[in-house]
DNA sequence: AGCACGCCGACT
DNA sequence: GTCGGCGTGCTC
């Protein structure tokens, strides 16, 4: 046969699949595939689908149907059980099936010039088939006893587990994710088979010094990585190279749970606690819970590793259903845990943010010759300006929040639509022109340090001061050279980079995050403290060298998650958090789902919702009333959510389908998206 | 989502 | 007279 009607998935919003005519360029050419990619016409432009089904006729009408561009018939089709990966995330997360199939492919794949594919094919044939047996031949730290029961955990039994690797910063959870898809791959090498890792990291910039293990480690294999910032050509041969089983390890970021593996034999997410593993627009999937799908799909390990592991993870390994891996002991000698002490802010006046205990802190840092690390989690100067004459503050025009002030560049700029202006030289009501910050950020403790330390070399590291690409590396390159005294930072500095001469970490302004609407924020407080605290407690080199010291300034010092971190004791805190989540009922113990719209004007958002709610009979799933966001105006346009909840996953699952296609119904004007499992509510 | 077509206001 | 505002409608 020399034609035939192709569907494809496209990558639209809309929830079809199309058919296309194909015809054979020459009677001898092969028929096309399942899981081949297909470039097609799609209104006036051309998009590359996946091929999802071969079929002699259509339902579609004759004259409607158009023809197949071109097939990529050099790529040999993914596998069945990747589509079934991307149709579950599908229905899971109620997209349509190209939106999860073809965002993950590279766009070189996606338009009608091949030369970009053919070169990267090219370039993986000429590197001919790396040597797995080679990797044995470099040296390797030995194990402790719970790290080697870990690997063996891992490694050395076949079907579908699910590991959560608990292990504080210094553990050596690397060693382990090393020695276990070591184990796995020579392992199936012994069988005469392939294999291939999948590992999966927050966000791959920050986590540099994991990319150079692995490479280090695996000197002869090919390890791919794939993450959005990869130059187009990169991302395209390293997906290639995945999807051809030639990379034996693949390292990337959220949206590498998606590379096509065919020999996938093992997975690792690490820091498995990470909030970026949420994608937080278009498919907001969760790469983490997608790992342990896969996993379960093709009955191969999944290891979760975290100092601080989700709630969620803690209750799975609680009831079993995962198991529990812990790293006790600190691998390194020389890894001692900090000691974490709190400033009672009550007791220690600090106009400037900065308490005296802290600033003596910093002080004796400093006449040691060694680093201090100043977290405080607001960029900008200030994050209000305020007239003290009339209570004039600096409202953002647009959205339902405070202009935060930038001095150094002279503006006042709102985080949330990046509307900005000159800072005004007057009050915009009463003239007066004593207007006053109030409040700290980032910028404002950087000047305030400098005053204090004229000698000292600052440096801030936010948001701000990395726009430009590559300065965030340039800015921790200058502290692990030593060229920096005092580091301030927002969560930027909380990940990845662990500074030898790093001996002081404080927490300037932890608490805001204590009674925060959304009730997840403290267990993000808890991790993040940690792991900033982990940034040092390495320090010191010798074992005689005094411990690293957290300094924790607080209102609250009676505070269950500062008594739990004082104590180290994640293992508590997780408890009391479950017991919390349970007695309010919120997740892990009831799912979610969360209906968002936009508007120009609320009411009608609201409307939308509540329209929404009374759509469909809904036995067993909560439907909450319709309720403004916390930000309700974002750019002009006002937001507003409608709240799931269900005892039942399944239930609510089935409740879903039928749920969207009658708001489909409505034809509603306004923008509305559903997110499974939501994060930020 | 894109990207058209389509019908009413201020400008080279 | 046209450029362009975003309402509505379609994409095999």
């Amino acid at each position: 046969m020399t034609r035939c009607i192709l569907t494809l998935a496209l990558d639209t919003p809309l929830d079809t699949e199309f058919d296309y005519r194909w015809t054979a360029a020459d009677p001898t050419a092969p028929l096309p595939a399942v899981g081949q990619f297909a470039l097609a016409p799609f209104g006036r432009r051309e998009v590359m689908g996946l091929i999802v089904a071969v079929k002699a006729d259509s339902d579609v009408d004759d004259d409607k149907l158009r023809d197949i561009i071109a097939v990529r018939s050099q790529l040999a089709p993914v596998s069945p059980e990747w589509i079934a990966l991307c149709r579950f995330a599908s229905d899971y997360y109620q997209r349509p099936l190209g939106e999860v199939a073809l965002p993950c492919v590279p766009k070189n794949l996606r338009t009608d010039n091949t030369t970009a594919l053919e070169r990267a094919l090219k370039k993986l044939a000429a590197a001919g088939q790396p040597d797995a047996a080679a990797a044995a031949a470099v040296l390797r730290p030995d194990l402790n006893p719970e790290q080697l029961a870990a690997v063996e955990a891992i490694a050395d039994r076949t079907g579908f587990h699910t590991h959560l690797l608990f292990g504080v910063t210094g553990s050596g959870k690397t060693e382990v994710y090393l020695h276990a898809a070591e184990r796995v791959i020579e392992r199936e090498r012994s069988h005469g088979r392939a294999a291939q890792v999948l590992i999966l990291v927050p966000e791959i910039n920050l986590t540099p010094q994991l990319e150079a293990n692995v490479r280090a480690r695996f000197p002869q294999l090919f390890v791919a990585t794939l993450h959005s910032q990869l130059a187009e050509g990169e991302r395209l041969r390293h997906w290639v190279a995945a999807h051809q089983g030639r990379a034996a390890i693949v390292l990337g970021t959220r949206l590498a749970v998606l590379a096509s593996m065919p020999d996938l034999k093992l997975i690792v997410v690490d820091e498995e606690h990470d909030p970026s593993y949420k994608q937080q627009e278009g498919l907001r999937y969760s790469a983490r819970d997608l790992a342990v799908w896969r996993a379960r799909q093709l009955g191969l390990p999944v290891v979760l590793g975290s100092a601080t592991p989700s709630v969620e993870s803690w209750q799975h390994a609680g009831s079993g259903r995962y198991r529990k891996l812990a790293l006790r002991q600190r691998a390194a000698a020389r890894a001692q845990l900090p000691r974490v002490g709190l400033i009672d802010m009550e007791v220690n006046k600090a106009p400037d943010g900065l308490s005296p205990p802290l600033v003596a802190a910093v002080r004796a840092r400093l006449e040691r010759g060694e680093q201090s690390l100043l977290f405080l989690n607001r960029r900008g100067y200030a994050p209000v300006m305020h007239c003290d004459a009339c209570g004039w503050i600096s409202n953002c025009r647009r959205c339902t929040a405070f202009m935060v002030l930038h001095k150094p560049e002279r503006r006042l700029r709102c985080h949330h639509c990046s509307l900005e202006m000159r800072i005004p030289h007057s009050c915009p009501t009463c003239g007066n022109v004593d207007l006053q910050p109030l409040g700290r950020g980032t910028q404002r403790v950087e000047e305030h340090l400098q005053t204090l330390f004229p000698e000292a070399r600052v440096l801030r590291i936010d948001a701000d001061s990395t726009r430009k690409k590559g300065s965030a590396q340039a800015a921790f390159d200058a502290v692990h050279r030593g060229d920096v005294d005092i580091l301030l930072g927002t969560q930027m500095v909380a990940k990845g980079h662990d500074f030898q001469r790093l001996t002081l970490v404080g927490a300037i302004n932890p608490d805001t995050a204590l009674f925060s609407q959304d009730y997840r924020a403290g267990e993000r407080l808890f991790a993040q403290l940690m792991q900033v605290a982990g940034r040092a407690g390495r320090a010191g080199g010798e074992a005689a060298a005094p411990p690293s010291e957290v300094l924790i300034q607080t209102r609250y010092p009676q505070h269950p998650l500062y008594r739990a971190l004082l104590a180290h004791d994640y293992e508590g805190f997780a408890q009391a958090t479950l017991a919390e989540r349970r007695a309010a009922g919120l997740p892990p113990f009831v799912y979610q789902a969360l209906l968002r719209a936009e508007a120009r004007e609320l009411a009608a958002a609201l409307d939308f919702l509540q329209q929404a709610r009374e759509l469909l009979p809904h036995e067993g799933i909560t439907i909450n009333d319709p309720v403004p966001m916390t930000i309700t105006r974002v750019a002009g346009i006002e937001r507003a959510q409608l709240l799931l909840e269900c005892a039942s996953r399944a239930r609510l699952q089935a409740f879903l389908p039928p749920w969207m296609q009658a708001l489909r119904a409505l034809k509603s004007r306004l923008r509305w998206s559903l997110e499974v499992d939501p994060v930020d509510i």
